[in-house]
DNA sequence: CCTTGACATTAACGTAACGTAAAGGTGTAG
DNA sequence: CTACACCTTTACGTTACGTTAATGTCAAGG
C-alpha cells in the first residue's frame, strides 16, 4: 500500500513533476523517503492528494490550498466564499469580453472593416469605463447620470464625416492651445479663440453643450491624471491654461 | 506632440515597465530615441497603443496581438473567432466550477461539514469525469449510457453506512488479493473469494450487478493506466490476476 | 559479472507579462 | 551647486509546473 511517485501520479492522473514540486513547497510531504532517497506515500498522503486536487479542480491556488489542507483551524468557508466572489467578477469579465469580441467579429463580418476609428472609438469607451471606475462617483455627481450616458452613446453613433470633424477640431483645438500657451494670457485672443474651438468639439463629441459642462470637463482636464498628460504633452501647463481660458469663456472669471 | 514614457503610459493608462517591455519584445518601438537614449513616441506610436491594448482588453496574448498589428495580411477575423471559442471554453468551465464551489458551500453552510468521504466522491466523480473525456467513447460504448449515468447518481446519493461497507469492502478485496497473487492461480479459492468480494464491492458502488459488466471493468482495471496504478501497487501483476480470477468467476475462462 | 531498461534523484532553465528594486545618467529649477 | 524629477539598463520575483540534463538504484537476463 505503498506508492512511488510514479504510482501515485498516475493513481491520480498528475505528473510524477507534480508530487515533487508539492513536496518542494510542504504541500504534500510523502510519508517516508527508503534508503535509496525515492519518496513512498501511503494512505493518508493519497486522501490528502485527493483533497488538494479537489480544491485545485475548483482554481483556488495552491497557497490558499495548503492553508485549508494544512491548518485544521483555517476557515475554509470563508474562503470559500471569497474564491466564489472571484470567480463570479471573474465571469462577469469574461462575459463583458465575450460580448465586445462578438461585436468586433461582425463588425468585419458586416464587411464594415471595422475601422481604426472605430477601434478608437471602442477604446475611448473603455477609458471612460475605467475612469469611471476610479472617478465614477465624482464624475457622475458632477456632471449627472444621462450625461455619461448620453455621452458614450454620441460617441458610439458618430457616423464618419462627424469623426473626421472630431478629428480635425482636435487638431485644431491643439494647435491653436499651443501657441496661446505662449502668450501666457488665458483671456487673449488666441486662448478665446482656442477655448471656442474646444466648445466646437465638445459639442460635437458630447451632442449637446452646457457652459457649466464645459467648465466643468476642463477642471476634469486639470484634475484627471491621464488627461492632464494628454493636455499637458502639447506644452507643459496646456492643462491648467485651458482650463482658465474656458472659464473666461463662459463667463466665469473677469 | 511627442510623448516620453511616463507620458504616454498615462495617458494611455498602462506603466511605463509596460512600454518598454512592448519595446524590448518589438510589439511598440518608439518612433525615435533622444541623444540621451530617451524613448520618445509620436501619433502613430499612440494610435497603434490604442490598438494593442483594445485587443489586449479581448484577452488575447502578446504574441497574436503582435501578429494582428504588424502584419496587415494577418487574418484577424479567424484569430477572434478562435479567441472567442477559446473564451466561450474558459466560460463554460468557469460555470462549471462555480457550481462545484456553491455546492461546497451549501454543503458546509448545512451544518454537515462535508466529510472527507464526500470530498472523495466528489473528486471521484472529477476522476470519473476525467476518465470519460479519455476513454468516454469507449466505456460507453462498452457498458451502455445510463450504465455510466447510475454509478454516478449511485455513487454521489451513497448513505455515510453504505460508504463505510463500500470502503471496508474495498479493504478486504485488497486484502485477499494480495494473498491470491501470491498463490499465483485466478482459480484458486482465495482468488475466487477475491472476485466474490469484488463483486460484492462493484454492486455497492453501482447499485446493480451483472457478470458482462464485471469481466468488462476488471478489464479496464486492466487498459486504465490508472485504475492499473492502483491495483498494481497492491502487487505487481494485481490488476491482470484479478481479471482472471473474475473471468473464472463470471464463468468467461474453465 | 556485466549490461540493459525502467525507474528514481537533484539542479536548473523556460514559460507570460509584467512589478519592483538597484545603480546610475541627464536636465532643469532654485 | 545641488536637489529633484525624470530617464536608462540589468536582473530577480511572480505561478505551477514542463522539460532537459546528469546521475543513482534496482531487478532481470545473457
Amino acid at each position: 500500500m505503498e506508492y512511488t511517485v510514479k504510482a501515485l501520479a498516475r493513481l491520480a492522473g498528475i505528473s510524477p513533476r507534480t508530487l515533487r514540486y508539492y513536496d518542494e513547497i510542504g504541500l504534500l510531504r510523502p510519508a517516508r523517503v527508503n534508503a535509496a532517497g525515492h519518496r513512498l506515500y501511503g494512505r493518508e498522503e493519497v486522501d490528502k492528494l485527493q483533497q488538494i486536487l479537489f480544491y485545485r479542480e475548483l482554481g483556488l491556488n495552491l497557497d490558499r490550498i495548503a492553508r485549508i489542507v494544512n491548518d485544521p483551524a483555517f476557515d475554509v468557508l470563508q474562503a470559500l466564499r471569497k474564491h466564489l466572489h472571484d470567480l463570479l467578477a471573474k465571469k462577469r469579465h469574461l462575459e463583458k469580453i465575450i460580448a465586445t469580441v462578438e461585436k468586433t467579429i461582425r463588425a468585419q463580418e458586416g464587411g464594415l472593416e471595422m475601422s481604426d476609428e472605430e477601434k478608437f472609438a471602442a477604446f475611448k469607451d473603455k477609458l471612460l469605463a475605467e475612469n469611471e471606475a476610479k472617478y465614477g462617483r465624482e464624475i457622475r455627481e458632477k456632471y449627472g447620470e444621462e450625461a455619461v450616458e448620453r455621452s458614450n452613446r454620441q460617441f458610439r453613433n458618430m457616423s464618419q464625416e462627424d469623426y473626421e470633424r472630431f478629428k480635425n477640431l482636435e487638431q485644431e483645438v491643439k494647435n491653436t492651445l499651443a501657441e496661446a500657451v505662449k502668450t501666457g494670457d488665458p483671456a487673449g485672443p488666441s486662448a478665446q479663440k482656442a477655448a471656442a474651438l474646444h466648445k466646437e468639439w465638445l459639442t460635437c463629441a458630447w451632442g449637446h453643450y452646457s457652459p457649466e459642462a464645459h467648465a466643468g470637463i476642463v477642471q476634469m482636464y486639470v484634475d484627471d491624471p491621464r488627461f492632464a498628460a494628454y493636455y499637458d504633452a502639447i506644452r507643459p501647463g496646456a492643462a491648467a491654461f485651458l482650463r482658465d481660458a474656458v472659464l473666461v469663456f463662459t463667463g466665469r472669471k473677469q
